[in-house]
DNA sequence: GCCAACGTTGGC
DNA sequence: GCCAACGTTGGC
């Protein structure tokens, strides 16, 4: 039973890195998603799996990473049964944020969602692509990352 | 602010 | 079930 990672993006004035901080624990609902790719990537989520918080528009970079701490159901700003979501909360900021230009530029990035399908909301990432991030954001990874 | 890429909708 | 038209997203 392998772990697994995802990418939530965000656009910083609809919903910020500091908003999700400041839910602490709590989390939030990653909602308002109207998508069925991402929706099915969400289905998938399993509490514990990690993703990483990225911001779109002007920002383009990874700021921090979030925990999944309840898996897919109906999502509360819509009547419309389709769509779901998860709730995630903030785990730490990364010391250095990972712009996308670094991510386009690092070949061994290259086969990340990101970069091939930029409109996806929500997407996997691989453990090496993780573990990449990590490093390039400045996390030291140690046996019980 | 523009526009390419993508997803969704709706007419046929 | 196809596809044109439309709307949205997000990089530049």
């Amino acid at each position: 039973m392998s772990k697994h990672y995802w990418l939530f993006k965000s656009e910083k004035s609809t919903w910020s890195w500091e908003d999700q901080v400041a839910k602490g624990d709590a989390g939030e609902e990653w909602d308002g998603v109207r998508n069925y790719q991402a929706r099915n990537f969400m289905r998938e989520m399993k509490v514990g799996d990690r993703g990483f918080f990225y911001l779109s528009q002007r920002d383009r970079e990874i700021v921090g990473i979030v925990e999944i701490i309840a898996e897919a159901h109906p999502d509360s700003t819509t009547e419309d049964q389709r769509w779901e979501c998860v709730n995630i909360k903030a785990i730490q900021s990364l010391p250095t944020p990972v712009s996308l230009d670094q991510i386009k530029t690092d070949p061994r990035l290259s086969d990340m969602v990101l970069v091939k399908n930029s409109r996806l909301s929500v997407q996997p990432v691989k453990e090496d692509e993780w573990r990449i991030l990590c490093e390039m954001g400045g996390i030291v990874s140690g046996p019980r990352q």
